[in-house]
DNA sequence: TTCTGTTGTCATAGTTTGTTACAAAAAGGC
DNA sequence: GCCTTTTTGTAACAAACTATGACAACAGAA
């Protein structure tokens, strides 16, 4: 009896029912501490910061389900820190700001923020966004997609859930076929895990997997292909012999 | 009560994304009614439940954008509906509820709904809930898009029932065939869902299909070319290979 | 009638995707 | 090391599918 790695990944809705542990990042103390009683009398297990710093030290610290973040801080911005948290982590992000404006909407989710809640707001309404957020965050497999706005992050290249392209910020697009944009999409949204073929067939086509079947590998090559990722030496895309194959997001492409 | 011939040019009907469509699922069949006069009255397409089984049915034949579902209904129960409308789909809910009890709100939204009215309440309310409630699920960070050429956000255009006209809100004005109307209607009716030729076939003409009947591609590629969508990278029509054709509005669903 | 625009059919070209076959690479045994 | 087995990469082929120009039939208007 061999433990399959298909078994880890059927039950990722266990991280559910342990206590989920919230990080309030906010420089003003008194709204920062009402958060954190609210929330706390909500069910959450809640963690505050003042500034980058700290938020910082409480990620190294402690394992993080989402954190609330404050666009306005002292010292780094807020925009700033969210996007290194997009690049480095995965980490669901909620950003707060004072004002209701269009313009800070889009830059927040442009940042990669998971949701966007203007200043001043209804803590009902911030709860029902980290339910929101947590619940898509946390549907891992099968079915729906975890589509936070409009693009996946992937770097500093966006898959454009649109066009099927995969654009890069300095303008390369890449247009994709329909597999390749699903297989993509897949391993976006299960970045930095080994995804065996049966599972990425069973993502992509719903299909499940006849044990001689070489189409993924195909559509591997294809895709490494498009990303202009070598086969021989693979930075995006690695495999995993006998087991599958993993994107990986801590890459940087310059 | 005289009909004016202004009316006609003040409101022509039109069929379009802006209208928006709500379902309304609620056992009281007067409430239910009083809750659709209202709705309509305030510029909303709307469709009634009385249970489970119709807002499936409802749900399965036509585009609904928002769920107005009542707490309390016979056989199954608002909340299991609830949980599974959240698990299946990512149509906002509102619930409805006798009391005004924490409890319940607490665990509407531990369901997944998107916001909670108690009863009684009183329509201007619930009429504020579904903005709300509109305006983050269409969170789309949409509209100014590149660059060559047009590229227009489905979602700012309606189809003139009368003349037949589609009109952009920029006054762009596209004339189209009736077949080309009929197809446009029908996608519109039923957005964001994969069509098949068949369907097309039927819902248009009320044809039935003969396996090897190209029109409907033909219709298609006729369409996108009076829409301005490119058939190698289409955002309004997109193909589904060996499935059909859908329409999407999100700047999404895949 | 003639003209004009619409619509279905057909034919052709182009795209996408799974399968197969074989070479190359990796892992192990000796 | 060298040989064998297992696994992966990918070119090449084939099958399935889609896009659309061209044309003819048709309909309605002038």
């Amino acid at each position: 009896m061999t433990t399959e790695l298909h078994d880890y990944f059927l039950a990722p809705s266990t991280v559910g029912i342990a206590e989920i542990h919230l990080l309030v990042v906010d420089d003003d103390k008194e709204l920062r501490n009402l958060l954190g009683d609210y929330l706390r009398k909500n069910g959450y297990r809640v963690s505050l910061a003042a500034d980058g710093g700290s938020m910082r030290k409480s990620l190294a610290e402690q394992s993080i389900d989402l954190i609330v973040l404050d666009l306005m801080l002292p010292g780094e911005d807020g925009l700033v820190l969210c996007r290194n948290l997009r690049v480095h982590s995965n980490i669901p992000v909620i950003m707060l700001t004072a004002r209701g404006d269009e313009t800070d909407r889009i830059i927040g989710l442009e940042m990669g923020a998971d949701d966007y809640l203007p200043k001043p707001f209804n803590p009902r309404e911030l709860l029902a966004r980290i339910k929101s957020v947590l619940r898509r965050a946390h549907t891992l497999p099968d079915t729906e997609e975890p589509k936070n706005g409009r693009y996946l992050h992937f770097a500093h290249w966006q898959l454009d859930t649109v066009t099927r392209n995969l654009r890069a910020k300095d303008g390369l697009v890449v247009a994709l076929s329909g597999a390749e944009y699903r297989l993509l999409k897949v391993f976006l949204e299960h970045a930095n895990r080994v995804l065996s073929r049966e599972q990425l067939l069973d993502l992509t086509l719903g299909k499940d997997a006849d044990p001689f079947d070489r189409s993924i590998d195909v559509q591997i090559s294809r895709l490494r292909q498009r990303l202009g990722d070598n086969a021989k030496e693979p930075v995006i895309i690695k495999t995993v012999r006998s087991e599958g194959y993993i994107l990986s997001t801590e890459v940087s492409l310059n």
